[in-house]
DNA sequence: GGTGAAAGCACCGAGTT
DNA sequence: AACTCGGTGCTTTCACC
């Protein structure tokens, strides 16, 4: 699980990818001028290595009906349920992602959904839950979602 | 911005691209007993109709050194400059999402850094901003994070 | 660890039903 | 709207550097 090391080349084919996973690597051997053959090595061994953990499409879920997202705060009655509580929520599909917390709650998570209603039947769900004392809800008005480019190049300059 | 509606066919294409987006053509066309010419035209009009927004790597943070993940609570001064400071706190590069909500606080971010250390310097970068008035940090000690294909299901079950 | 060529096959458009 | 077919060109391997 330590750092893995990644020379410039490899940075380069990963911020092609990175945005755009269907490009040819044809074309990204053409702009790094290396050939074809080596960004296929290349990118085989980062998934080898588990940098790339996988590939996968963005979709736009306000087309598709859900645009509600939400954030649930959870508080439990005994912090030693915690691993149960965290594993029953992580059941639920409409939670996207859900983090055991230090600070004002036990456990954190995200929801998506289609509407309040769909929203309060899903936290309702979470209150249900054995060991879940109260839920504290925010409801996210506006979504600012940061380029993930603009991580990895900061990760990179820095290694 | 209405929903789009797709047929069986769609969601299996979606389904099997949703977690390697290079899978071949001609892959999903013999599962599906189709040619992959209509998987190609009907991934097309999912691109055109912006269903599908991109695609992208999946990368292990914690391999290349950042294994820090903290949520932010943001208090304001006022709740006019909550535009003006989502956009400062967008620029961080390590703030990966930012949010205007309902609730406790006024804005709601997801950082990712190396360290407590380094996640402080964010965080005082988020308390430097001009209109923010304290900050509420609470650092994730263990993240769940839940399958795509999951919430697709759910909502292709809903259609 | 990289190259370059060659074989196989995928992609994608045109034409057909 | 989906199929077949064919040209173009991408992927992947392998012998060599």
């Amino acid at each position: 699980m330590g750092k893995i090391k990644l020379d410039e080349i490899d940075h380069q084919i990963l911020d092609m990818l990175i945005d755009n996973t269907r490009i040819p690597f044809t074309d990204i051997a053409k702009k790094l001028l290396i050939s074809a053959g080596t960004v296929h090595v290349r990118v085989k061994k980062m998934e080898e290595s588990g940098i790339i953990k996988g590939s996968s499409l963005t979709l736009d879920y306000k087309k598709l009906g859900y645009s509600f997202i939400a954030y649930v705060g959870v508080f439990l009655n005994n912090t030693s349920q915690t691993k149960f509580v965290l594993e029953r929520i992580s059941e639920i599909p409409f939670v996207t992602v859900a983090h055991i917390t230090t600070g004002k709650f036990n456990i954190f998570c995200k929801i998506r959904g289609k509407s309040t209603e769909h929203a309060k039947e899903v936290i309702f769900m979470l209150d249900d839950i054995e060991g879940v004392y109260r839920t504290e809800t925010m409801i996210s008005l506006e979504e600012s979602i940061n380029d993930k480019k603009r991580l990895m190049h900061s990760i990179f300059n820095d290694m």
